[in-house]
DNA sequence: TATAAACTCTCCAGTGAGTGGAGAGTAAAG
DNA sequence: CTTTACTCTCCACTCACTGGAGAGTTTATA
């Protein structure tokens, strides 16, 4: 499939695919007449993994190696195991932020009347 | 106290502590003779705040916006309320695909045996 | 008191991961 | 057959830092 639908069903832009086949993220085969890059199912799969993956500050790099879980048949699945578990816990770690996160500001959202007068009792005692 | 007292208490480098103070995020006094800058708890404050929020993709504009919560007393407490409930959603969004990211990893990692075989019966499943 | 270690400063260039836009070729619909 | 939508390359720009040079400052130690 051309470079729209990949896109599309990755939830990605044009120009991020094209970005990821540059740096060799995906390797779609090029028709030799009109340059035009043509994406397998399998190509798809990794960029929707890939987009999956970036909102959440892996590295391309680091994409790479959870892409290699996928593909790479040579690894032993000691070293797959290992690496799957590792971004676990740093998902793990993240959650945990986000979840803390979500607390003060819901703290903050709760305590405040949400009427026109700018005196907000928590902005108060945050600002102290 | 100074920048590194700051960075540390904030869990930002020194570069990046310098950074933000460059853009105006934080305003510590600069010393006249020496150049070095003072920072105040306040500014240690909002430093932490955005250390936490930048890890989650926050920009650094949406940063201030949410700074603007703790310190601008003229707004209005139904924009504070308002801006705050928008990034709560955000964070519940991000909050939701981290968890199926992490459901995707761990259905990857039960399913490894862990051994050296390379046969990953996941693997195998996810590549073809 | 001298000096070394640790800290801070500015300035400038580089990085990662895209994004925007020009200019041109290709494909599909009317 | 033309218009519209899609794709291509190439190059410059952005954001949020990060690294390093070169120099001044502060603190601890001999």
């Amino acid at each position: 499939m051309n470079i729209g639908k990949a896109a599309k069903l990755s939830n990605l832009t044009v120009k991020t695919v094209r970005y990821y086949a540059d740096i060799g993220l995906v390797s779609p085969v090029k028709n030799n007449n009109t340059g035009y890059r043509d994406f397998s199912e399998d190509d798809v799969a990794r960029l929707q993994f890939v987009s999956k993956a970036r909102k959440f500050n892996f590295t391309i790099q680091e994409c790479e190696e959870l892409l290699s879980l996928y593909s790479d048949k040579d690894r032993s699945s000691r070293e797959v195991k290992s690496l799957t578990l590792e971004k676990i816990s740093e998902i793990d770690a993240k959650l945990f932020e986000l979840k803390e996160l979500r607390q003060q500001l819901s703290f903050l959202a709760n305590n405040c009347q949400g009427n026109d007068r700018p005196d907000c009792p928590i902005l108060d005692a945050l600002s102290e």
